[in-house]
DNA sequence: CTTAAAAATGAGTGAGTACTCACACTATAA
DNA sequence: TTATAGTGTGAGTACTCACTCATTTTTAAG
């Protein structure tokens, strides 16, 4: 149920009853597979084809092009994923005086954005490699971090600057050394050295802390 | 002088007169700028060939493939860039206790990579890319950084927290924590925000900071 | 069963790829 | 001048790529 998850996302439907073929479904999975490992530009249709045991046809009877695959498979962690739990989950209890403190907030956010990548990492490393050169995928990304990630934060932050909780910074500087620690754990823990034995709930508490101490009034 | 310092790293020979015609560095130059804009497996030889008015035997003429001209441009600034200055200028330093303050240090070093990197963007870029793919390019970066990165880090921060002047946290939560700011900085700097209007000087302070609060005792 | 639509096939296509090689040019030194 | 070695050339080669399409197989409803 979990570890396919992201299928849903990517069909588009969690409710409906879908028709999804097991072909299309393997072609989707070789393709994850394979692009994050190899990258998307080395991997070819026909290894695709052959992996999910299935014709070179039958991937471009359901995506017109190779990069509308790479589309698939990336745009929904990038949209249903990044953007609203934030918006919603997050944001809304906080203005619902659930949270607190700050603290509360960074650290459910860090174990809610872990949950989300851990089954999610190998698309997060292709459309990590990818952004950098598909216009597509960097437009909607600036798009939904300056629309959504950006402007929900500022206003958190001054939230909990007006309670007296954080220092009185430039929010941008905020911002930045807020993510950079948040990113930079979860891209360490899941992209860079996911072989490495972490002890999860320790790092995460780490973390926060360590957020804490550079930010805290 | 100091805009193409990377090409006499690349060359190899910093002092000495060392053959290198105008054509071959037209390549490598737009090897460089193409492999960063589009990325490596997106970049024909026989487009650097025509950008650089070169015929494309030329190419093969200096490198015998075209990962030998990519390893060619990225190995440099992986091996003589990384490794030695952390080695010889900061811990040297150190521990002739030019630095007094772990806060010293740490100043140093991000203004150090920082303007190690302001002449090689592009570079880094390729070379975070391809890292990924490229087992050559990944096994010198582990080992660079097992070797000389990591190891002497361990060894400072032990020093400090000797000295009473850092939390006793686990070494490898210190590293991945302090790591993660700087590169972060960095990162976000000169190659996801190049444009933006950074004011280098206060976020390279603030960055300093903020990784104090974090680890001072 | 019949039948029609949907899904799947895989040989085929043309464009583009990294790389080669026989030849030409140029510079330096005897 | 001639000899030699390094540099440069670009048409040519073998191959791979994304993508097509006429045909066959599967599915599902009457």
């Amino acid at each position: 149920m979990d570890e396919k998850q992201w299928i849903m996302e990517i069909i588009g439907q969690t409710d409906k009853e879908y028709k999804i073929t097991d072909k299309q479904a393997r072609i989707l999975e070789v393709a994850i597979q394979e692009f994050a490992d190899k990258g998307y530009s080395n991997t070819s249709t026909s290894e695709i084809a052959s992996k999910a045991g299935v014709a070179e046809g039958t991937i471009f009877r359901h995506y017109k092009t190779k990069k509308e695959l790479l589309l698939a498979i990336v745009t929904p962690t990038l949209t249903k994923g990044i953007a609203p739990i934030i918006e919603r989950t997050c944001v809304k209890d906080i203005f619902n005086k659930e949270y607190e403190s700050f603290e509360d907030f960074l650290r459910f956010l860090l174990n809610n954005r872990y949950q989300f990548l851990r089954s999610r990492a190998p698309i997060m490393k292709i459309l990590l490699q990818e952004a950098a050169f598909h216009d597509e995928i960097n437009a909607d990304l600036k798009r939904l971090f300056t629309n959504r990630v950006y402007q929900e934060f500022t206003k958190i932050i001054a939230h909990f600057q007006d309670k007296g909780q954080l220092k009185i910074f430039p929010t941008d500087t905020v911002i930045r050394l807020m993510l950079t620690s948040i990113v930079g754990f979860l891209v360490t823990r899941f992209i860079i050295l996911p072989g490495y034995k972490w002890d999860d709930a320790v790092e995460v508490e780490n973390t926060v802390a360590f957020i804490m101490s550079g930010l805290k009034a």
